[in-house]
DNA sequence: AAAGGATACAACCGCCACTCT
DNA sequence: GAGAGTGGCGGTTGTATCCTT
């Protein structure tokens, strides 16, 4: 037997509230405060709702110093940074932004602010994110190593990634193909017929949520997606993500097969085949020396953990993040969402 | 101008945690 | 300690309005 509800529902009014309703529910409350029950509110204020309909309304529309209307780049960056740390929860969210209730931002973040951060994402529309990266960024040198500069696995992990080794006789039969590398080519040295499944750590964000997520990167997926000029490649994860490690390693030895690896070693290709060969190396696989650094992201680190995050947050099945360069402008690149 | 689709937002629903008896 | 009552929250739905064809 379920729990009675908390008004009698037949006899209470819903939908649209009306004004002369709003005026009753303001002059009343104004008068007597809600009495620390809105329960009984209703009927004290002669209002034919329910106490919560009362209480929802007060809160998110009537009350004093509610701000409705446009929201502001400030707004937006707030809400994104809490997003991306907390997940969605908007009344945390809401004590952030004066005059902004959850539900209002609950309702700009699932109809406008989602689509905005995942609209720019399509490298076609050439439409940059909220923040594009321009800074004093140093190409890409794999000769030249930091020990100072994170590795991508450890930048994953920082964001709840976590790498797990998966042999591919064990790989799950429910694997969608298109996530699978279907190449022939072994000349690579490792055709191991391994998957990677790389997992969110439970807690960091929304458990159970995003309980999948993991990468991916291999040559059918990132020449489908390259831009036309050669000059953007695709770094992509998503919920349900095995690697084909014979696909990450061609990249690591052999560049991009479309465009070829020299012309954007520096740039991209140096970044993604880091990310692969990095993370590989968190097995033991990783044979590349070269593929150590996020060289020139240092001073962006933390922009880029928050856009992974919020990037997962937003592609329940699958995300991307491209990072385009500019060729006109060698320290100027842009990182696109999926 | 009309129809259908898309979007925005108010409101509702159901679950959970807390408090009180 | 158990159970009822209530507030609070996040997810979802309903609907008015806007946009496109």
């Amino acid at each position: 037997m379920g729990r009675a509800p908390c008004c009698d529902k037949a006899n209470v009014k819903r939908g649209p509230w009306s004004p002369e309703e709003d005026a009753k529910l303001k002059e009343f409350i104004g008068k007597y405060g809600t009495g620390g029950n809105w329960i009984s509110l209703p009927q004290k204020a002669d209002l034919r709702r329910c106490g919560k309909s009362c209480r929802l309304r007060w809160l998110n529309y009537l009350r004093p110093n509610i701000k409705h209307g446009e929201f502001s780049e400030e707004e937006d960056r707030i809400i994104c940074t809490l997003y991306a740390n907390i997940g969605s929860k908007w009344s945390i969210i809401a004590s952030q932004l004066p005059g902004r209730t959850d539900n209002d931002i609950k309702n700009y973040w699932n109809t406008k602010l989602k689509k905005k951060l995942m609209g720019i994402s399509n490298p076609s529309n050439q439409r940059k994110l909220f923040l594009p990266f321009q800074s004093s960024l140093q190409p890409f040198q794999s000769t030249h190593q930091s020990t100072m500069m994170p590795t991508l696995s450890q930048l994953f992990r920082d964001c709840g990634l976590f790498p797990t080794h998966v042999q591919a006789n064990k790989a799950p039969s429910s694997l969608p193909s298109n996530y699978l590398c279907n190449t022939t080519n072994s000349s690579t040295p490792f055709i191991n017929n391994e998957y990677y499944r790389f997992e969110m750590q439970d807690g960091l964000m929304n458990p159970g949520r995003f309980n999948n997520m993991g990468m991916f990167r291999g040559k059918n997926e990132a020449a489908s997606c390259s831009s036309s000029d050669g000059s953007c490649s695709q770094m992509s994860f998503g919920n349900i993500k095995e690697v084909k490690q014979e696909t990450m390693m061609s990249y690591l030895h052999q560049g991009h097969p479309s465009h070829g690896f020299e012309d954007e070693q520096k740039f991209i290709l140096g970044y993604g085949g880091t990310s692969c060969g990095d993370i590989f190396s968190a097995t033991g696989n990783r044979e590349n020396p070269n593929h150590e650094l996020l060289q020139g992201y240092d001073n962006n680190l933390e922009e880029i953990k928050q856009l992974l995050r919020i990037s997962s947050s937003i592609n329940n099945n699958s995300g991307s993040f491209y990072f385009h360069n500019d060729e006109n402008k060698t320290n100027q690149r842009t990182m696109y969402f999926d």
